[in-house]
DNA sequence: CCATGTGAAAGCGTTCACAGCG
DNA sequence: CGCTGTGAACGCTTTCACATGG
């Protein structure tokens, strides 16, 4: 098709899912002086197969060159670029616990533009301490918080039966985009995003291969996520 | 009773991801006295689809009552014991950073019974440590240790470059359950499950949504950046 | 009756196979 | 020629709609 940049947006979210997965590929690529990735190779690094490389990518536009391959630096920039990583965005952490505090100090987020700039907790004794370069600060001051630093992201890391107040007031807040660690079903409104990550649930379905195994050894070949 | 209960077992991927969700639904109602659910109300709880329950239900056996619904505590036993949930895993943690000191403390994994009950690391200040209930090993007595616990799952929360010599030696010692946080793709031997999360995936697919809204927005300012 | 359990239909995602182009 | 880009086939998941049976 044409070559607009910005055209037919809504990527699915299967390929979106393995953006992230192409990108790190790319910049270990980068990393060996490796200016051409056939989607062959681009898939082994990846943990894919080729032809879905190749479907995923043309989703972005055509950015290969037939019988050569892909550019790195380009092919880089443009995933960068639909996923919006060149903007940088602030991140609150709600439940400075356990979780909270690891996902506060997790390179991961800062390295991709995502600064957990603020926290927030119930604990009076845990306010105006910090997670990792941010402060924690006491629940109620969540919404100036929010709108003082211009936060549009939060991580909910409390426990279940105050997911949803808190949910609300984020929103209420002007926080449009959740990603939820409690065990709890949350209702937003439909300009929200939300998403859930439940860390025992990738657990317990190990759990029921090694059950499987056990009782029955048939060998179950796993075709395990990403890999 | 009569027939063998474990038959036609293997459980759909999807389905086997929304167990989990079910059976939180099913303990809190066990908490609100309802001895009876309906697919509809269930599905409520656990934000799903009423026919999606009944499907995934109907997988494993029918446990349900036409005309009436499902009997919770049943239907909650019967989940456990598909999971293999009644079971207790031995799971090391190797890597005592940020995320393997969150992840040994999480309650959520020794509430289903999936108890860290070893750490490692490299660092010789950390050895001897605790995470959790948990002592911290050096990386060398890897081997000795998941064979002395008894272990047979092991998160990965080590930096990427190391992760798969990490697993090559968790499946020498015998663990065959991988979850990896560190983001690189492992290679194991076929008998081996490996499930991969990645914690900043989510916060980037979110950014995604708020990159698309904010380029959509209906605003009548022609400010859209061609090429 | 009423809610389960299930064929059938619709929708997605992945894989195949090859046309098309550098 | 070699590799991308893609229509078409395949398989899995979700949803629908209703027959079935307590």
């Amino acid at each position: 098709m044409s070559a607009a940049p910005s055209a037919a947006r809504p990527l699915p979210e299967a390929t979106l899912r393995r953006l992230p997965l192409y990108l790190r590929a790319l910049v270990e690529a980068s990393g060996e002086r490796l200016l051409m990735l056939s989607s062959e190779e681009l898939a082994a690094r990846a943990g894919v197969n080729a032809a879905q490389v190749r479907k995923d990518l043309s989703q972005l536009g055509s950015y290969g060159t037939r019988g050569v391959g892909y550019d790195t630096e380009l092919l880089r920039q443009q995933i960068n670029r639909q996923l919006g990583l060149n903007r940088e965005h602030n991140v609150a952490v709600v439940g400075a616990g356990n979780l909270g505090q690891a996902l506060g100090h997790y390179r991961g987020f800062s390295e991709r533009g995502f600064n957990v700039v603020a926290a927030f907790d119930t604990d009076p004794a845990k306010f105006g301490g910090r997670l990792g370069s941010a402060v924690i600060y006491p629940l109620s001051d969540l919404a100036r918080v929010v709108r003082e630093k211009n936060i549009t992201m939060a991580l909910i890391t409390t426990p279940a039966q105050v997911a949803q107040d808190i949910a609300d007031r984020l929103v209420a807040a002007g926080v449009n985009s959740v990603l939820n660690f409690a065990p709890a079903v949350l209702n937003v409104a439909p300009h929200v995003s939300v998403r859930k990550v439940d860390l025992a649930v990738e657990l317990q379905i190990l759990g029921y291969y090694e059950h499987l195994r056990n009782d029955h050894t048939p060998a179950p070949t796993r075709a395990a996520a990403g890999s």
